[in-house]
DNA sequence: ACATTAATTGTGT
DNA sequence: ACACAATTAATGT
């Protein structure tokens, strides 16, 4: 197991000056997640901004009635400065994250936010870029949502999902697929298996295998 | 190794 | 969407 500095150092290092490094490390807290664990839940008062160091988390949205849906993904070195940007408001969590794969994030408290945000040109950049990323992804799948059938969306949710993992194999049920894209089981089960006969795709229980990306 | 049960997936209405 | 059948994995004996 390498040691946080390490860490750190290897997915920050390049992006953020040396001396901020040295706070970063400071002041934050290491956290180690299996997969699929939910690391913000809605209604979580939030006190820290997550920094993904290794592995990736999913970012969703529920509606009243319970029903998820995918906003989108965070990789290593990445951050999630919506989060902090939506819940600087009134403090509590509109969404929810999941890990993917065991992962490990740094917390960093909000409250350094602001001072780094002065202090350090690199951290401006860092958190602006973030943000922008996270627009740009946002504004993606509401296209996918908007103008693309599920059918496409279901395509581009392997996909995606294949080249974040970075494998072909996706080992997710029926049933998660369609609470990410927001649908139901038997859509989804009947939308992979008309993929099956096309050749995309082959399908396990519990696993699903693209040909190609 | 076998039987039982639970979970997942397939299909017709 | 619902109901049910079929298949597969997990567990106990």
């Amino acid at each position: 197991m390498e040691t946080k500095e390490a860490l750190i150092q290897e997915s920050l290092g390049y992006i953020l000056e040396e001396s901020l490094i040295k706070e970063i490390i400071h002041s934050s807290q290491l956290k180690i997640y299996d997969v699929d664990h939910t690391i913000i839940q809605i209604g979580d008062e939030m006190r820290f901004m997550p920094i993904v160091l290794s592995g990736s988390i999913k970012v969703l949205r529920e509606n009243a009635a319970g029903d998820d849906l995918l906003l989108y993904y965070i990789e290593g070195g990445d951050t999630c400065a919506m989060t902090l940007q939506c819940c600087v408001k009134n403090a509590t969590s509109e969404i929810k994250a999941i890990t993917m794969e065991p992962s490990s994030l740094l917390m960093i408290p909000v409250e350094m936010m602001e001072t780094w945000m002065n202090k350090y040109a690199s951290w401006r950049t860092y958190i602006l870029q973030s943000y922008h990323m996270r627009l740009t992804e946002l504004m993606e799948t509401v296209d996918a949502i908007a103008f693309m059938k599920l059918d496409e969306r279901l395509l581009k949710y392997l996909t995606d999902q294949a080249k974040l993992l970075g494998s072909l194999e996706i080992h997710h049920t029926h049933q998660q697929i369609a609470e990410d894209l927001n649908s139901s089981r038997v859509v989804i089960s009947r939308l992979l298996k008309q993929m099956e006969i096309k050749g995309l795709i082959t399908l396990q229980r519990n696993k699903i295998v693209l040909s190609s990306i």
